[in-house]
DNA sequence: GGTTAATTGATATTTAATCTCAATTTCATT
DNA sequence: AATGAAATTGAGATTAAATATCAATTAACC
């Protein structure tokens, strides 16, 4: 299904479906979690797919724009990517201690971002929300 | 009145007010707007004050941690900061086609995060919501 | 003023991400 | 199936933000 989606999105961007990208979007929805651009480069290598690293980065943008995958965070190394299709939008608590990284949802959070582009004449197309603080199991 | 806290900050952790510390600090709170840690250097380097790249870099993440800065977007081309101090905490449309940054503030939004964090026992600490689109201007 | 631990800064290093460009591949068209 | 134009790939070079090193300096406390 994502295959179907990605093939229709390069092909009215004139865009040529390679096994490279082909590749790495299989990669990305094999695996389950958020991912940084290397760690996928170096998981693909592992499994015998192969692609650039330039290809995998390349790629990488095309799923974002497509709407396939989003780029959660930018870690102070580097950013972090996770396959969104079939999931859901969703925002995260990130614990500043171990790391751990918890999922949420608000329909209500999502209202109030839509009310506020609207104050704005801002018409919103993504974003990130990224909480910070520690989690319960560092809290003690 | 932020040279205070500084030292007040600086105080409780035993660590020392030195020159290029104050001077870090005075230029950030000079400015107003966003800016990043390369511009903030050069631009102290222009004015005459001596900072080098190591300590301005390392000044910011202490003024972050004492609540006088933030953090508040990892652009593609590094972190971006904002002094907060005397302005209060606000959030930001980031238009992608002009670059133009639009804040606001929505006590609601703020609430409802709050929530979030109880829900999960999460103690959130900071935040970061960058909500990117199209402006007002971009739209026509 | 003397002691000590923190700090500085020039420089080297790390590392994510992008760029280069010749060789290759896709794909629409014969 | 062959052709040709345009897009794509990938190895390696490059960029640039951010951090690490460590001898020399400096602030803070007595
Ligand atoms: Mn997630
Ligand atoms: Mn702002
Ligand atoms: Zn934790
Ligand atoms: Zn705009």
């Amino acid at each position: 299904m994502e295959q179907k989606l990605f093939k229709n999105y390069l092909g009215e961007k004139r865009l040529k479906l390679t096994k490279e990208r082909l590749a790495v979007l299989q990669e990305v929805f094999a695996f389950h979690g958020h991912f940084a651009p290397e760690q996928l480069y170096f998981r693909m290598r592992d499994s015998g797919s192969k692609a650039s690293r330039a290809s995998v980065y390349r790629t990488l943008t095309l799923l974002v724009e497509c709407g396939l995958v989003q780029r959660i965070a930018r870690s102070d190394r580097g950013n972090v990517y996770e396959h969104i299709y079939g999931h859901g939008h969703h925002d995260h608590l990130i614990c500043s201690l171990c790391g751990e990284i918890i999922e949420f949802y608000s329909e209500n959070l999502e209202k109030i971002q839509e009310e506020v582009c609207r104050r704005n004449k801002f018409r919103g197309v993504s974003h990130i929300l990224e909480i910070r603080g520690i989690c319960g199991r560092c809290k003690g």
